[in-house]
DNA sequence: ATCTCCATGCCACATTGTGGAACGGTGTGC
DNA sequence: GCACACCGTTCCACAATGTGGCATGGAGAT
């Protein structure tokens, strides 16, 4: 369906662009004007889209979409019980903190953001999207998906970012082994260079993963010494929302 | 557009009943199945949706929309310096408390909430929609936009919701003048009944009107005596948020 | 083993979306 | 003050595209 495809690309498009006039949507795609014009048009019938305030011929994103959430974020139960949590170890170590969901067995999504007031962070936008084997978040949940699932994982194969990335199956079952006796999952620079990160998991009651709580810092703040008392310190940080979620 | 319409609907139909199947939707739509199915894988393409992680065929909203949110909420600027305000005053009060934003001149939408812990709460799922003449924070908003802006919306209709709704033009603009001296709006019954609301508005740094914090509980718990304390409450916590967002 | 229900795949048809061209309005530079 | 360039919007003939009835295959119940 070729014109819805178009119309949902456009949409993400004027997300990220907005406000934005016709003319730069066309250009940005290659495609008639008309042709975006009319996809606009019915975006904003469907309620999606709306003209800006200030300037009527441009475009910027309705209100309805925040009806439309995953299911995890249902009720914001996730959400409301991991703020006070992640700002509370944003102070603490003063780093930005990243709270991430899986995504089916995709990939982990950003869906909250705590930040720290440093000059130099690392920055991931909300609704930015990474592979789950080669970030903390990814595999903090990892560790804790039914063996079926990691295998399906692992058969879509395992992408390499760079040096550090693993992407030998077995050494990484090694190290999905290792986070699960730690706590926490540890990545230095295995997708983003200079980025690292450590992550704990959120599990459901039955211990099915759902999302993760990561601080995020650039690889020059990363000290391997302080590693471990870092990595309690989320993990408690992922224990307490746990307990916020399930009462 | 007839299919990319009938795509979003679809979209916001698996919203609130994910996790669910083709059949299910086929039903509520009246449309035959093969085009519905369609529909859904053209949505998975586009990373808007996936199969449920416990039975594949049933869906499920994908992380893909978080990517996708109203220029108001980019950086979750607003989100982020509401929250801790928010709580605050939800534990002074121990009310429901809702953060809406305005969207275009059409409707008030909830973006937040923090619950109370009470047995009896009033209950707005984020992304409900409210009309602007009729609630606490629509009358918080419109009492601080531009005359031109105000009328726009006035001859539109005000569509009564019961006896308390306010419907004549002279009146509104009345109570209007009464909110902008209290600093804070009230509605008690004028949009569902047995719901009341006290809110204040969310300034830009030029006067520009762009969210509300409203408290909500129902009428049996409404005290006219306490309003004027409530009202001053309510607008400091707005005071704050506007504070934390503009440094 | 038979039946029913459901998700999914197929395909001829005409409905639907396409995009080039034209229109009207606005702002810029000569 | 005129001409030009640019932009958003509208129109319409054409055919590409989505439609939906039907067929298939698999799962679960009787």
């Amino acid at each position: 369906m070729k014109s819805v495809m178009r119309s949902l690309r456009i949409l993400e498009a004027v997300a990220q662009q907005q406000p934005v006039t016709v003319g730069e949507l066309a250009k940005h795609f290659g495609l008639p004007k008309s042709t975006v014009q009319r996809t606009l048009v019915t975006l904003r019938e469907a309620g999606w889209l709306r003209a800006s305030r200030g300037d009527t011929t441009r475009w910027e994103i309705g209100a309805r979409v925040l009806a439309v959430r995953p299911a995890a974020l249902q009720g914001s139960s996730l959400f409301a019980a991991a703020r006070e949590p992640m700002m509370r170890l944003r102070d603490a170590v003063n780093e930005t903190i990243h709270l991430s969901v899986l995504d089916g067995l995709q990939s982990m999504v950003v869906v909250d953001r705590a930040d720290c007031d440093r000059a130099v962070r690392t920055f991931h936008q909300i609704g930015d999207t990474s592979p789950l084997h080669a970030t903390a978040a990814g595999k903090a949940v990892l560790a804790h998906l039914r063996a079926g699932e990691v295998a399906e994982v692992l058969a879509r194969g395992l992408q390499g970012y760079g040096e550090a990335t693993i992407t030998d199956p077995d050494l990484l079952r090694a190290e999905l082994e290792q986070v699960r006796r730690d706590g926490y999952a540890v990545n230095r620079n295995q997708f983003r260079v200079e980025v690292c990160a450590i992550a704990a998991p959120i599990l459901e009651r039955d211990g099915t993963p759902l999302a993760a709580v990561a601080v995020s810092m650039p690889d020059s703040r990363f000290d391997p010494d302080r590693l471990p008392e870092l990595g309690r310190t989320v993990a408690e940080t992922a224990a307490e929302i746990i307990g916020r979620r399930l009462g």
